[in-house]
DNA sequence: TTGAAAGCGGTACCAC
DNA sequence: GTGGTACCGCTTTCAA
């Protein structure tokens, strides 16, 4: 390890206390400009670099926003290219203030997020915590700014984004049923029904998709509700499931990554999409105007969710006074050509 | 802001010094057992939690290991899925030592580097610099542990992982050739061929596939080197070109994500694929099984690339002698739909 | 086995 | 305008 230059060796060199090196370093105090210009031309020339880690020991802040994503194997990120969206947002926007990204995959069951007070971080952005976990508790007791992002949580005290996603729902199965289609199943995901209310995002669009129904007077039927996980294997499975109800004539994923899956399963299963199973998703990830046939989908922009969260984060530090501490993004409807009319004859 | 506990709380409460706070806290010194009991209880007590900042500061080491992407426009990540399986590969195996990753997308051009200093990173892992670059120099300047990703750089004392990417352009050819064709175009990128040198990963690709033309005795034609960015609009002109040249019946991108534009090019033109074009790709992303048709492609690991590189680090850290501080990754050929029999005559 | 004290590299207050 | 200096919270000699 190359050894540092410090703000001391930078004093000494420009005949100058070290406080006046950092009221150059920091455009505070008063310093007269010839003073500044010498002390700027050691700089330079020493190549010196602050210690982030003695003035952030000192200010007692790190510059480091923390962004908590959810793994699956432990250890294991979770394998949805989703995230990179949110992270180029994340980045893009903390760039801006010079914040820095430190990345963490949390087991949401036992973590301790112990590392944020360990690292000073300044901001906490917690991906996907389900309502039900006691993350969210834990993650306030550290009493640090945080963003809550599509996690929907009832406490109007939490900043949060997350998507319209009830609209979502709706658009989605409207859409279905404009097709002509009325045995519209929902790959809800790996949970209990019961539980739902601890599943905000799915919470919603399956709200949506009951009130769609509802509209046009097709009963709920909660057979249809496939729990199965929101994985390419899950989609998998619910091609499978698909098969055995004749019925069906389309499927809500609740995500594009298990609509993928479906896609597949279907395929190999020798099915027509949308001839004989229409296929809606969410999401909208940059691949799923590639997959065959393209699917139709709940549109959002991932990497604007992750700015947005930053941005939340920055209203927190500034304490700035907000109107609502809880920013909805837009969905849109993405018809492309997985759905199509119903079959005849059911 | 909560305020912390420090050290000093814990010590006063537990009637010993910081000193033997902080032997049981590193396992160091002698604390007698009666004493340890007592401390640690009372770290449990007041929910005690090091200051790494401090700890850092004196220690000199941050526990950091920075991951450099390249960005696109400034201060955007390059909207690649393929870095959110590096990311995974790298936290995963950072985490096994309790090293954060923190994410630094980089200008490659102007960009300083200088807050590997300033946060004192412990190592550093830089995907896709091109040897022309100057970031190579600068980052060797920082004499900081460095792991370089995907870049061919002719310096033996340089750690590197990448692939076997020569072996994966040939068979990726000698695919196309067993399948008839000979007139086989090569999206390659966006660079100008006199300087492939500073594109080794490319570089490699291409001779790899000049390799497999020659073994079959077919003449190279540089005409045939497509030189458009590697993204899905790229790919997607690269469609308009095959167009112009119908001669031409495949076409071996060199990422995945360009043969998805070459994909969603060619289908918008009612071009057959593999019926009247083949399209190859390189990387094996998750979705590549999921476009239409199944793209062929050239397999690699993504994941494991980002564990090696960690590993690799750490084997600098700790002043492990190596055999060789290049890991070279195993290529495989994915057959899917993408590719086929060369159209008749010609 | 334990504790006092000297830093690590900065910031910021206060005196000059 | 500039400099002296007391910390920030921790690690690490070195004595006791």
């Amino acid at each position: 390890m190359k050894q540092d230059i410090s703000i001391n060796d930078v004093a000494k060199e420009a005949n100058v206390s070290i406080a006046t090196v950092s009221n150059v370093l920091n455009g505070k105090g008063r310093v007269s400009g010839i003073t500044e210009r010498r002390v700027r031309k050691v700089i330079e020339e020493l190549g010196y670099a602050p210690n982030l880690l003695a003035r952030n020991l000192k200010t007692n802040q790190s510059g480091l926003i923390g962004l908590v994503v959810p793994t699956v194997k432990p250890g294991r990120l979770k394998d949805n290219p989703f995230y990179w969206d949110l992270l180029a947002g994340v980045e893009e926007a903390a760039r801006e203030r010079d914040f820095h990204i430190i990345l963490a995959g949390i087991e949401e069951s036992e973590e301790t997020f112990s590392f944020v007070r360990e690292r000073q971080l300044d901001g906490l952005i917690v991906v996907g915590a389900g309502e039900g976990s006691t993350a969210i508790e834990r993650v306030q007791a550290l009493d640090v700014p945080v963003v809550f992002v599509d996690n929907y949580i009832r406490n109007p005290k939490l900043y949060q984004v997350c998507l319209d996603d009830r609209l979502g729902g709706l658009l989605a199965t409207k859409h279905l049923i404009d097709k002509g289609h009325t045995r519209i199943a929902v790959l809800i995901g790996d949970i209990q029904m019961e539980r739902i209310q601890h599943y905000g995002v799915l919470q919603e669009r399956w709200i949506g998709y009951r009130m769609a129904l509802e509209e046009s007077g097709i009963a709920y039927d909660p057979s249809l509700m496939i729990q199965y996980p929101t994985s390419v294997e899950g989609g998998y499975r619910a091609a499978e499931w698909l098969n055995q109800h004749d019925d069906v004539t389309a499927i809500f994923s609740f995500s594009d990554i298990s609509a993928m899956g479906i896609l597949k399963g279907l395929k190999e299963s020798g099915r027509k999409v949308p001839g004989e199973v229409s296929v809606i998703g969410f999401d909208d990830l940059f691949m799923s105007g590639y997959t065959h046939p393209p699917l139709t989908t709940v549109s959002q922009n991932i990497q604007v969710k992750g700015m947005a969260a930053v941005s939340l984060l920055y209203n927190q530090m500034d304490r700035v006074s907000e109107f609502s501490r809880k920013v909805v993004l837009p969905v849109e409807l993405m018809i492309r050509e997985s759905t199509g009319k119903a079959r005849e004859g059911n």
